[in-house]
DNA sequence: CCTAAGTAGTTGAAAATTCAAGTAAAGTGG
DNA sequence: CCACTTTACTTGAATTTTCAACTACTTAGG
């Protein structure tokens, strides 16, 4: 056995690797609960962050800012759920490089379908 | 303002977010550390369970199941390693259907140099 | 005004991940 | 032995995510 670099102790890695194992377990299972709704973590989290926000519309920005996502990577994700139907964009009028993400009515369905499993999963794990 | 379905309440929909919050900064944190040093979490928690199995080498399903990955994206990413030369798959000769991922010297200096890092990145979040 | 620098957002290609088969070898019941 | 189901793993295509530009507009300084 060649010599380890400085690791992590055996209670260490233990206290570790079920921090880890339980959060990975904790996101899957959500994951799950979610899936069977056909919307992803990140669908859920946008479309839950539009229906709290005033006019059910955000700036792409602050949406990226506030769902944790880059702003390619919600650009990109916005074009799908703008082709499912469940956003729309729209020009902002102050700034014209700006645009809002809108929920639609149909956007705002789906997430009311699949809110309460999800609630119910977040409050019993 | 439409109906909200059963919603998280204030309290509990802040404690949610502070909680995804600080595991996504966390695992952000770590990744990026991981970064300097050219690999992802996923290749690093592989690389680390190899370098502490026995001959440092496992099955892969044993490795998969251990690192919490799917069968096809270990075989997708065991072959990239494989390239940058940090594995190498073995027949198992019992089981003809089955394969060992052994890592290489390489593969073994590559973790070691990056584990004080990483090590210290966990310690101290 | 005019220019330089920063901001908002998109895009396309590359890389990673999932998904649905597919292959080959074991194991199992009769 | 012989079908039949399972297990171990790989593969290729589809989807998702990242990465590095790129466009267009705004802001700040002179």
């Amino acid at each position: 056995m060649a010599k380890q670099p400085n690791w992590l102790n055996p209670r260490e890695m233990k206290a570790w690797r079920s921090y880890i194992i339980a959060s990975r377990r904790l996101l899957d299972a959500l994951d799950f609960d979610l899936d069977q709704h056909d919307l992803s973590m990140a669908d859920y989290e946008v479309l839950a962050l539009l229906s709290d926000a005033p006019e059910r519309k955000l700036r792409m920005s602050e949406l990226a800012q506030l769902a944790m996502l880059s702003k390619s990577r919600l650009s990109h994700r916005i074009k799908v759920m703008e082709g499912v139907g469940w956003i729309k964009r729209e020009a902002c009028p102050n700034d014209k490089r700006g645009y809002f993400a809108v929920m639609t009515d149909k956007g705002f369905k789906a997430i009311a379908k699949a809110a309460p499993d999800h609630v119910e999963s977040v409050r019993s794990r």
